[in-house]
DNA sequence: TTGAAAGCGCTAACAG
DNA sequence: CTGTTAGCGCTTTCAA
């Protein structure tokens, strides 16, 4: 089809990738850069390839005139005293850098960037008093003379320092790690943002990796990770099935954690039993605490009486959640709910919800342990004629999408967020020197929404 | 509360933070670190605390038994040449290291990770030889002797390279930088996750940074993406408002321009007029094209006779997609269709169907240009009894998350993924020598995802 | 091919 | 408080 898409103005459209999207360029505001002479050794005319130091460093400071700095355009700033060391013989330094760094700047078309050895020198300060005023943990003993002549010179001439030379010289990176199945399940983005946040506190970086639920995929990101000397690792939705996978991971896990680095998984604790002794700290969502609350909130709203839908009796994440419940209530100083068992699918719910309002119900609110069952128990409800929440309250616990017909309902969200920001506040947090490993757990409780299906009573 | 959260086994529960956490530790199936003499020089006995190099180098190879790896327990493979450096004297290289390193690891009880160093040792070649065997562009001209000892004792070691030296080595970083509000929003999640894929398959790694839509905040990401190294930036909800945080934004990505680095931004153009001169290039949804193939499904469901809910005649982004969509028609043979003009929000899409519907409409189906329009449109057809889609088939643009109530709705669905994973693309694809700066930009049309809200016809 | 050596940019002893 | 110096671990000339 190849229509620009800027108004109507026409420019030849090459067609890209899958024929599918349309590109254009347009001048920008952008300066060009100094289109005179590249700014190394290439091109000075003296064709002396090795001997000849064009990237020598001379000792004495610029002199005036230079670093107008801040943001100049196509200017040449920590350029051009760069070729005054030939003239100077190379000053302190031994002078005898190959030209590679100039050279390929000229290709990259990039001025090279403001390094602390530029700003010391204009500062007239040695790199070691530079690095104290600039380096991390900034309030470090220097002159405040000194200390403003450093910073002056920082500014003027732009200076970001380098981490990757930071990291690489302090032997820790500023970095932290995620890996996740993806970024499109709102579930798995909720609890990045969480991560992002808690890293954001601390002042570190995030690297997201997406596993795809592709255990090769996972454990290369892992190895990117531990590459990339990250200080600690998050997982979530990292489920090796077979055991081959499990060993692999485990294996990986420990590589890291040999080097220093913590990790943190996010998620369910393990069926007992199943091999879960990697090396790794874990964050549950805490049901019996948020069941607690919940009992709390619907208490606070007046309802004295309850059923509670609880699935299979079998089911431990729902034993946890009603015996949360009950205990909840009885804070409130309110007798047991009565409780129904049944399948833990959407059948098992309206099934409950029947006999329960076939026995004569006298509850007022009724509380499932699944959005699966609470969305039987509301079709129950509906065919019954049993208007929600005039007649009846219904509230759930949240795990998984909810259905968009129980929007409404009130629920127990799984607290991701805050998942994700304890996970890595966990991995951050030194384990102590206690041998050997322990294992931390932490169990964050979920969020109670009350919503239009609850009711005030009295 | 304080219940611990594993079956009923107590535990010291220690509250954490906001005392809505539980937390316990268990010994975990990781073995103890080696619980003897430390790996460093500090405890060897001698004590000469400078002269002594602890940490210097054998040339020799450790010799058999050294290095059975891969997941060694508890054990100390490359620690034990290390002692035996006092005795053969340093060997080849200067000796005469601080025992800085040793002490760091002691006191973090991590084993120093394997280096290119001790794999070339145990190798028995020079650095530059393993560094071309394992670094990267691998196929480098090796004897495949040498280049087999290399990796057996790569493997041997568990060696991982350390890509915090290699960036700096190399001067560019295996790192792409995106910001973003944050990831609770399913639009950016989804955005992001298109950046991840289109990462994963360059090789690079992404970090993420939350803006927050705070001025100050994105500043910040970005200044530390640009001191990361970032190869590139994927920008996306980033408004700045004010004149001044807008330059501010402008000087900052000028500066990461000035360094090599290319940043893009997702979003819709800015309205014309607006200064929207930064130095990235641009990734934005083409409605045009994706209002065309709209048409297309719609006809090829056996639609003939439309009605187009157009909102505000004013509207730019509305004119697009109408203009698309006529574009499309026309593509199929079919003839322009009804456009009805109304204020841009539900009331505006309800008036403006109940005007349609008052006419006389032999229109089969309705296309409104955004989601608002379309849920008053469908308010307008239930209340006047029109049955959809059996009646009247509706379809509209999917912008801004859809109301729960017309999640049946067939939308053109904003290409969330594919503009973040064209965004890396473009940014990561060199923009050629040309000067002076051109903006490329490229328009991703949206996707079709037609639901029960349209109805087969014939 | 291979090895020796010079850095990448910064931090952190150590010595004044 | 300030400067000197030795690296961090790796890539990449340059010379053999």
């Amino acid at each position: 089809m190849g229509r620009n898409i800027v108004g109507d103005r026409v420019a030849g459209n090459r067609h890209d990738r899958s024929s599918d999207e349309h590109e254009e360029s347009a001048t920008g505001g952008l300066p060009a850069a100094a289109p005179g002479a590249p700014a190394g050794g290439t091109g000075t005319g003296t064709d002396v390839p090795a001997s000849h130091p064009p990237d020598g460093r001379s000792g004495a400071d610029p002199g005036p005139g230079v670093g107008t700095a801040e943001a100049r355009p196509g200017g040449r700033a920590p350029g051009h005293d760069r070729r005054r060391a030939a003239l100077d013989g190379g000053g302190r330094r031994r002078a005898s850098r190959a030209g590679r760094g100039a050279r390929a700047r000229t290709i990259r078309n990039a001025r090279r960037a403001v390094t602390l050895d530029d700003v010391a020198r204009l500062a007239g300060v040695s790199l070691a008093t530079a690095s104290r005023v600039l380096g991390p943990g900034s309030a470090r003993r220097v002159g405040s003379e000194l200390r403003e002549r450093v910073e002056r010179a920082a500014r003027q001439l732009g200076y970001t320092p380098n981490l990757v030379a930071r990291s690489l010289a302090h032997g820790a990176s500023d970095l932290v790690g995620l890996l996740v199945p993806g970024l499109s399940d709102p579930q798995f983005a909720a609890l990045a943002d969480g991560v992002l946040r808690a890293a954001e506190r601390d002042g570190l970086a995030v690297l997201v990796g997406a596993g795809r639920r592709d255990p090769e995929r996972e454990l290369a990101h892992l190895a990117t990770l531990r590459a990339q000397r990250a200080r600690a690792i998050v997982l979530a939705g990292i489920e090796t099935a077979d055991a081959h996978g499990a060993a692999r991971l485990r294996a990986e896990l420990e590589r890291y954690h040999a080097t220093g680095g913590r990790a943190v998984r996010v998620g369910r604790a393990a069926p007992a039993g199943e091999a879960d002794d990697l090396p790794a700290d874990l964050v549950v969502p805490d049901d019996r605490e948020a069941a607690a609350r919940l009992a709390q909130a619907l208490a606070a709203l007046g309802h004295r009486r309850f059923a509670v839908l609880a699935g299979p009796s079998e089911h431990a994440e729902a034993r946890e959640r009603v015996a949360g419940f009950i205990a909840g209530l009885a804070g409130a100083g309110l007798p047991a709910p009565r409780i129904l068992h049944a399948s833990g699918d959407r059948e098992g719910g309206r099934a409950a919800a029947e006999r329960l309002l076939a026995a004569g119900a006298d509850a007022t609110c009724l509380v499932a342990v699944s959005a699966a069952l609470a969305a039987g128990a509301l079709a129950a409800l509906r065919d019954r004629g049993v208007p929600v929440p005039e007649a009846m309250s219904v509230a759930a616990f949240g795990d998984g999408p909810v259905p968009p017909e129980v929007s409404s309902l009130t629920v127990v969200r799984p607290p991701l967020e805050r998942m994700g920001e304890r996970a890595l506040d966990l991995a951050l947090r030194p384990a102590g020197a206690a041998e050997p490993y322990r294992r931390r757990v932490v169990a964050v409780p979920g969020e109670v929404v009350i919503r239009e299906s609850v009711r005030r009573i009295g």
